[in-house]
DNA sequence: GCCGTTTTCGGCCCGACTGTTTTCAGTCG
C-alpha cells in the first residue's frame, strides 16, 4: 500500500483545488480558504494525514470539516473527487495561460468558453491571427501584449527564483550605491530579501531623499542594472544584468514606516495585520493608519509606529510570515545571530572535497571569533574519488591533533560526516568513530525510499551511540530537489528522546532544515546547529545563511548548541555523556 | 470554505493599474 501523502503533496493537492475552483469562477473567500489550508498543510510542523487520521486535523488554522473530508479522501483514494471533475472541466493549458500577464482565471476561462482556447499554443495562434479581439473585453493591445510575452519566455514556466544569497549580493550593492547618492536620506532594502526568505523574486526598496526625482532616476544609471525606468518621481523599475526585476519606491519621510513595512509583507502578514486592524476600527495601507471614529489617517514615520499604534508587538522581519506573530500574546522573541555562533561543527578539507587544509579552516574560524570547530569530511562510501578510507581518517585524526599544536587559539575537533547507509547505519565501525571527537550522520545516496524506510533509516542513525548529529535532515536543495520522503515529527522525536542534534546546513541552496522544521524541532526540545558545511574557509561566512533560516525559526541563542562556550558544547555530545 | 468581543450567518485587507470601456471588472502586488 501506497504510503501517506506528505504535508507538502497535501498543500499542492489544495493549491491545485484552488486554482480550478478560481478558474470554475467560485467565491473569491472560499478559493481563498483553499489557499490558507495550503499554507496551513505546508507549515504544519506534524504530519497532516496522521492528525487527520486521528481525526484532530481541524485543529490546524483555516482546516474546517469540508477540507478534513477531502484529505480524508485523498487518504482513502489517493485523489478528491472535486480536483478529478474540475480537471476534466477544464484542461490543464488553461493555468500555463495565466501566467501571462493580464490573463487571470476570469479571462482564461472567457477565451476558452468562447474560443475554445486550452493551451498557450492555441492562444498564440489566435492573436497571430488577431482573433482574441472578437471576444468582448479582449483587443488589439492584449494581442500584442500575448504575443511579446510569449516571444519572452514567459508562461513556459512559473517565474524564476533566484537564491536569497545571489539576490542579497545585487540588492546590498544597489542600496549601498543609492546611499551614496548626495539626494539619498534612508534607503532599505524590503519585501522577501528583508525578510530572508530561502529565495526570492524580485527586490524591492524603499527610500526617502531630498530630491525623490534624482533618486529614482539613480536606479537606472547603476552598474548592475541592465535597463530601468522612472515613470515618475516617486518610483523607478529596472532589471539587472541577471534579470532580477528591482523596484524603488522614494517616499515622504513620515511615511516611510507604513511604505517599509507593507512592501517587506509578507503577504500573509500584512492580510492578516489589517485584519486584526479592522477588529479594532483601524485600517491600514501603504499610506497609513486609518481611524474610523476619527477619520484621521496616521502616517508613520518608522515600522515601530505602525506596530505600536495597532496595539502589537514589533516582529523582526524574519517573523513575518503569520505565524504567530499577530497572535495576542506574542512576545518578541531575542533572534539569534551570526555574532551569538561560538563554533562551527560542520566543514570539509582536501582529505574529501574541500580545497584548504585542516590549519587554514581553523585559522579562518579562529579569525571569526570561534573556540571550536570540527573537521568532517565525507566517509568511506561517499564516492566521486572525495572519500575517506578507514586508514586514511586514522591518519586524519593525527593530522587534527598535529593542527592542534600548530594552531593557537581554537579547539579543533577530530570528526567526520559519516554516510548514512540504507540500513541506518553509519559506513564507519564503531570503534573508529568512538576514537573521533564529533560525528555527523547525513543521507547522500538512495534518497528514493518510500517515507517509511526512510524514517527507520533516519532514526537509527539517530539512535546510534556515536551520531552526534544530523547533516541536512531533509535533502532538500531550495530551488532543485525535493526533500526525500520522511516523517519528520518521528525524527524530532527520535533526536529528543536521545539528545541527537539536527542541523541547519548553511548551504545558501540548502538551508535544511528549514525554517519551519527547525521551529519545530526547537519547540519539541531538540538542539539545532548552525553549521557552515564550508568546502572553504571562504565559506565559514555560509553561516549567515544558517543563521537566516534560525530567525526565520524563532530561534534564540539557546536553542542553538554551537551559541555555547566549547565547555558547555562539549559536555552536549554524545561521546562525553556515555563516560560520564 | 472558514470562523466567532459581529458566534451558526454574514462577513471575510488594501490600493493601483490596465485595457477596454463609457463606469469598471479583472489583475496584480
Amino acid at each position: 500500500m501506497a504510503s501517506d501523502p506528505s504535508n507538502l503533496q497535501i498543500a499542492a493537492a489544495f493549491d491545485e483545488l484552488a486554482d480550478l475552483y478560481e478558474l470554475d469562477g467560485a467565491n473569491v473567500h472560499r478559493v481563498l480558504a483553499y489557499r490558507s489550508a495550503a499554507k496551513a498543510a505546508r507549515e504544519a510542523t506534524v504530519s497532516v494525514a496522521a492528525l487527520t487520521r486521528q481525526g484532530a486535523v481541524t485543529s490546524l488554522p483555516g482546516i474546517g470539516k469540508t477540507l478534513e473530508e477531502k484529505i480524508v479522501a485523498l487518504l482513502e483514494t489517493g485523489d478528491i473527487p472535486a480536483a478529478v471533475k474540475l480537471r476534466a472541466k477544464y484542461p490543464a493549458g488553461l493555468l500555463d495561460m495565466t501566467r501571462l500577464p493580464g490573463l487571470g482565471p476570469k479571462r482564461a476561462r472567457k477565451l476558452f468558453e468562447e474560443l475554445g482556447i486550452d493551451s498557450l499554443d492555441a492562444l498564440r495562434a489566435a492573436a497571430e491571427t488577431e482573433g482574441l479581439r472578437d471576444v468582448k473585453g479582449f483587443g488589439a493591445k492584449f494581442e500584442a501584449s500575448v504575443l511579446s510575452s510569449l516571444q519572452a519566455g514567459i508562461g513556459e514556466r512559473p517565474a524564476q527564483r533566484v537564491l536569497l544569497h545571489r539576490a542579497l549580493e545585487i540588492g546590498e550593492q544597489i542600496v549601498a550605491a543609492l546611499r551614496e547618492h548626495p539626494a539619498a536620506e534612508r534607503v532599505e532594502l524590503a519585501g522577501s530579501a528583508r525578510r530572508q526568505a530561502d529565495s526570492v523574486k524580485d527586490l524591492d526598496i524603499i527610500a526617502t531623499a531630498s530630491d525623490p526625482g534624482a533618486l529614482a532616476r539613480a536606479l537606472g544609471e547603476l552598474d548592475v542594472i541592465e535597463s530601468a525606468s522612472a515613470p515618475n518621481d516617486t518610483a523607478a523599475r529596472g532589471r539587472t544584468h541577471t534579470g532580477l526585476p528591482v523596484d524603488l519606491r522614494v517616499v515622504s519621510p513620515d511615511n516611510f514606516g507604513n511604505l517599509l513595512q507593507h512592501f517587506t509583507g509578507s503577504a500573509a502578514h500584512n492580510v492578516a495585520l489589517r485584519e486584526a486592524a479592522v477588529r479594532r476600527g483601524l485600517h491600514v495601507s501603504e499610506y497609513g493608519i486609518l481611524d474610523d471614529e476619527t477619520g484621521e489617517t496616521l502616517r508613520c514615520a518608522t515600522e515601530e509606529a505602525v506596530y505600536e499604534r495597532l496595539g502589537l508587538a514589533y516582529p523582526e522581519p524574519e517573523l513575518r510570515e503569520n505565524r504567530g506573530e499577530l497572535s495576542p500574546g506574542f512576545v518578541a522573541p531575542q533572534l539569534v545571530c551570526v555574532d551569538d555562533l561560538r563554533g562551527d561543527l560542520h566543514m570539509h578539507t582536501r582529505a574529501s572535497d574541500g580545497r584548504d587544509t585542516i590549519e587554514q579552516m581553523a585559522r579562518a574560524a579562529r579569525d571569526r571569533g570561534y573556540e571550536y570547530v570540527a573537521i568532517t569530511d565525507h566517509s568511506a562510501t561517499h564516492g566521486f574519488g572525495n572519500h575517506v578510507t578507514p586508514d586514511e581518517l586514522e591518519r586524519q585524526i593525527e593530522r587534527v591533533a598535529a593542527a592542534n599544536e600548530i594552531v593557537e587559539g581554537i579547539t579543533i575537533l577530530a570528526g567526520t560526516e559519516t554516510n548514512i547507509l540504507p540500513d541506518g547505519s553509519p559506513d564507519y565501525d564503531d570503534e573508529l568513530l568512538a576514537r573521533l571527537d564529533w560525528v555527523i550522520g547525513s543521507v547522500h545516496t538512495s534518497f528514493g525510499m518510500p517515507a517509511a524506510e526512510m524514517t527507520k533509516r533516519m532514526v537509527a542513525a539517530i539512535e546510534h551511540p556515536w551520531i552526534d548529529a544530523i547533516g541536512h535532515p531533509t535533502g532538500r536543495k531550495i530551488t532543485s530537489r525535493q526533500p526525500y520522503a520522511l516523517n519528520l515529527d518521528d525524527v524530532i522525536a527520535a533526536a529528543a528522546r536521545t539528545g541527537t542534534m539536527l542541523e541547519i546546513n548553511s548551504a545558501p541552496d540548502r538551508r535544511d532544515l528549514d525554517d519551519v522544521n527547525a521551529r519545530a524541532a526547537a519547540e519539541n526540545g531538540v538542539l539545532l546547529l548552525v553549521d557552515s558545511d564550508a568546502h572553504g574557509a571562504d565559506r565559514l561566512q555560509h553561516v549567515r545563511w544558517g543563521i537566516a533560516t534560525a530567525r526565520r525559526a524563532w530561534l534564540t541563542p539557546d536553542h542553538v548548541a554551537n551559541t555555547r562556550s566549547w565547555a558547555e558544547f562539549s559536555a552536549l555530545r554524545k561521546r562525553a555523556r556515555a563516560t560520564r
